[in-house]
DNA sequence: GATTTATTTGAAAACGTTTTCAGTTTGCCG
DNA sequence: CGGCAAACTGAAAACGTTTTCAAATAAATC
């Protein structure tokens, strides 16, 4: 139908000389005399001569392109991982390959394969229940994983992330501190290890310096959605939380919101932190405190360590961690 | 260096069959013996065969890859857009390559361009300032292109969208109706289509059936952030403004937060209508009155569209524009 | 059972590059 | 100039599929 195409082929005759040639000069090879390089330039200028990257990925088994897994772009905190991932992709000359995985186990499998099967050169996965059977799907395979935000209990692969112990630890500290005896700690999902083992250990570790003993009714397990968030006015003000350590952005925006609404005053009558620190924090009234991550760098270092990965270079730190603040804004005393 | 991979030659000869065998039976071809076919399965179980997706495409010319050029991800129109889009990508079977533009027109060029060399089946544009070298990358490439919730006033490309003009108006009607006789029209970029001729036609038509006279001063012309919305408060003020018509809701949130913190009440004193509904409009207070576009679905339809285009099939309605709403909430009277 | 027709199969040529290896030129030196 | 190293260049073999076309086999018809 179409044989518009030019091809390699194409250039090199017209410019009367191999295909090999044309082929150096497109890849910036030094071995070329500069007078055949200009000659395979002009040709290539005159015919709108564009290498076909499938092609070329065929031969050399190298895309440019890498694979990024995500539970879900809409979510600001993963758009924002994703957009450093991407600039620094771009910088890279790489490309991405984005899909949006739901958390959901299987569906990660399969996008795992497919993104596998297509030849990206690298991944980079986000998600924070590391199931045995992903792990396996992480093992058979030779291509570069690292994980961005992201924790799997077994350190099996490169990740980026900040210190979620310590930085829970201190946030939950503060609020001990400021008076508070019954802090809930609300969170998704517990299966995920960044919140079931980490963080929680952090709430936990924060409660035992102050002596104050675990009470699971203070925990809350839920979806990390806003609306989930709205609705839990009513079950923390019955176990008589007056404070809430939020690992979600949404969730924790929909607490305080919920709260507002209810005739709960925010900071006053209830304290809440946040995790993530997204741009949600500062549009929502009162604006949320919150352990401050560097996101958009998580995505981009992540990348990074990637890149090094996939050019066989070796690195140090396999787990890096990136340094965490502390953001006062009006959710809290 | 490793020499792992198991190719389909590998299958062929295990299962002892030819390699158009394999071909047909990964492929779903009915041509082939039952018999056949289960053998051939046998082998690429025990072998653990994956085909290669880039010589498959090679051979084939279809990558089941399509590009998505967007502004930000991080904004959550346009990762609503994006999710929309994934998802029924993923339901044909395609992945996307997702590339940020920064809504610069040469960014857009030069992604355009190199998804082009990677052979993507199809693209979906996003970014609302057409120019006429972009309008001409467009022409060079025979790749079907779709607009995602961006116009293109010569409609030279298949689009997705609300009918901009008829929504504005209505809101801006209502505004007026309700005894706003200054209603301010505050926008990103005038540059772009969507603004300066669609929405802004809205307004205009709006106060022309109401016979108020135009007045450029209550025209502003932002960058479409946030930040921007807080500082705009006192300008607004200044030009006896009592309504506004915003077209982002980041960027309604910035103006409603910019007013609040200033202490003009929200809807008493200053109403706002924006124009997006994301889920922001909820999470903010007072939740923002919006027009309401569906947004996933635009980017749904957008990519179902492009399937058909991809497919050859010919679709009746190159320009097709969803139904928008207006919906009631805390901002407005 | 001989034909005819339909169903399955395989050989080999694409697809558009990169890359290896051997050959040609060129430049330099004595 | 002859000789040798260095700089360039080209032929052809990969890379791992799909696809075409003809051949082989099986099924159906009379």
């Amino acid at each position: 139908m179409d044989k518009q195409t030019i091809t390699i082929y194409d250039v090199a005759r017209e410019a009367d000389v191999s295909m090999a040639t044309v082929s150096r000069v497109v890849n910036g090879n030094a071995n070329v005399k500069p007078a055949t390089r200009k000659k395979v330039l002009d040709v290539i200028e005159k015919l709108d001569y564009r290498p076909n990257a499938v092609a070329r990925g065929l031969a050399s088994k190298k895309t440019t392109t890498v694979g990024v897994i995500v539970p879900d772009v809409t979510n600001m905190y993963f758009s924002s991982l994703a957009r450093g991932i991407d600039d620094v992709a771009t910088m890279y000359k790489y490309n991405i390959i984005l899909t949006n995985s739901d958390s959901n186990s299987e569906k990660e499998i399969k996008v795992l394969n497919t993104l596998l099967s297509k030849q990206v050169d690298g991944i980079v996965f986000m998600g924070n229940e590391i199931t045995d059977k992903l792990r396996e799907e992480f093992k058979r395979t030779k291509t570069p994983i690292v994980l961005a935000g992201s924790v799997d209990e077994q350190n099996l692969k490169p990740s980026v992330n900040i210190d979620y112990v310590a930085a829970v630890q201190e946030e939950v500290k503060n609020l001990i501190d400021r008076g508070n005896k019954r802090v809930a700690f609300v969170c998704g999902p517990l299966e995920q290890a960044i919140n079931g083992k980490f963080r929680l250990e952090g709430y936990k570790k924060a409660l035992k310096s102050a002596g104050i003993p675990y009470d699971d009714k203070l925990v809350f397990e839920t979806d990390d959605t806003y609306k989930t968030g709205t609705l839990l006015q009513l079950a923390l003000m019955s176990v008589n939380a007056t404070a809430a350590m939020v690992t979600d952005d949404e969730l924790a925006a929909g607490i305080m919101n919920g709260m507002s609404d209810a005739g709960v005053k925010v900071p006053d009558k209830f304290e809440i932190i946040t995790s993530n620190d997204t741009k949600l924090t500062e549009m929502v009234r009162p604006k949320m405190s919150s352990i401050t991550q560097p996101l958009y760098d998580i995505g981009a270092v992540a990348m990074r360590l990637l890149t090094k990965l996939m050019n066989n270079e070796d690195v140090n730190e396999k787990n890096v961690l990136l340094p965490y603040g502390l953001m006062k804004r009006e959710s809290t005393k």
